[in-house]
DNA sequence: CCGCAAATACTCGGAATCGAGTGATCGGAG
DNA sequence: CTCCGATCACTCGATTCCGAGTATTTGCGG
């Protein structure tokens, strides 16, 4: 159980037992899928180790017209507990990330100087459209619900912050000389 | 084509061709294995992607004694165009990611107020000492090679950096009541 | 000169991932 | 009342990923 899709689940399970299909629909709903990758084939995946691991249990198969059948799932009390601790796992311990950005970052010498500040330059103006569309839907969600449902947007607004700040300054030291291109390229 | 490793592939043919086992080598001692998830079993799935797209080609199978024979791969023409093209695309389009930390985030809520403190807390320790290192490397690093190649640290160092904040300033919101928990749990 | 840890170089198969496909039903425009 | 697109609910298999395993060789402490 590596997938953090499985925690989604479990943190839903934990409000009502629920169908893969509305698992899905609820975590878009709520605007979830940014920090979780719901993609429908995982779904069914995760949702079949977590039986495997027993913490969750199909509590009953409905049938609704001809349409293939729903099984609803449920937590069980192991599951409970260890949502809690998959939660306080991931929140102590940092793991090592491998954004693509950073990968291509690793390779910047590669578009000469002045590629370089052309690909920043646009990343920026597409960070400042994402950065305005969470601010956005933040305040909008904050009028619907506590602030603590909400503060992985602050966080994910934070560091499109600190990405966004650190982009522009590095167009300005490419500019400015203070970050030389070594010889040729 | 999407395993950003193929990038760092292609990045190490250009300045000379070389075998699987002496990319992976390669990369590691360049501490490039914090950028890239450099996993011996991918690397090969990787370069036998990289040569169905023809963008390297094999120069030369060695064999020294009785170990397995080294095959070594340079770069095609295509795959020095192709390599330019991987990195602006990376620069240019941010991709959406889904760090774990922002999925456990999603489920703070969790932990109650004192257990999301403290697990907070040592995420905090945790960050600073990896911050630790990674000024250490860097400042060390920037001896050996000009600061173009070392600007992914600068990235990487700027995000612990604003993640340490964020995380700070939330222990503190909860604590001082800025960031209530919603009844019960 | 003996043994054993580290390095060399890769293979293999199980597991995870995911998107496209399937086929049914529902709502509503005409 | 009938057709069509959207929604419902899931399955399937191609692809990707990766760690454990294999088998040799080199270096070197005693």
């Amino acid at each position: 159980m590596k997938n953090p899709l499985g925690m989604a689940v479990l943190g839903l399970l934990l409000e009502s037992p629920l169908h893969p299909h509305a698992m899905a629909a609820t975590l878009r709903e709520r605007g979830m899928d940014r920090s979780f990758k719901v993609t429908t084939g995982s779904l069914y995946d995760v949702v079949r180790a977590l039986m495997r691991e027993g913490w969750i249990e199909a509590r009953e198969t409905v049938k609704v017209g001809a349409r293939p059948e729903r099984t609803i799932y449920g937590l069980t009390e192991v599951g409970r507990e260890e949502f809690t601790r998959w939660v306080d796992r991931l929140v102590r311990e940092p793991q090592p990330e491998f954004p693509k950005f950073l990968s291509a970052v690793s390779y910047l010498g590669a578009l000469g100087p002045a590629g370089a500040v052309e690909a920043l330059r646009e990343r920026a103006e597409r960070l400042r459209a994402s950065l305005e569309e969470m601010r956005g839907s933040h305040r909008d969600a904050l009028e619907q619900v506590p602030r603590l449902f909400v503060v992985e947007v602050e966080y994910a607004v934070r560091m499109a912050e600190a990405e966004l700040g650190w982009v522009e300054e590095i167009i300005g030291d490419v500019e400015s000389g203070r970050l030389p291109w070594p010889e040729e390229s």
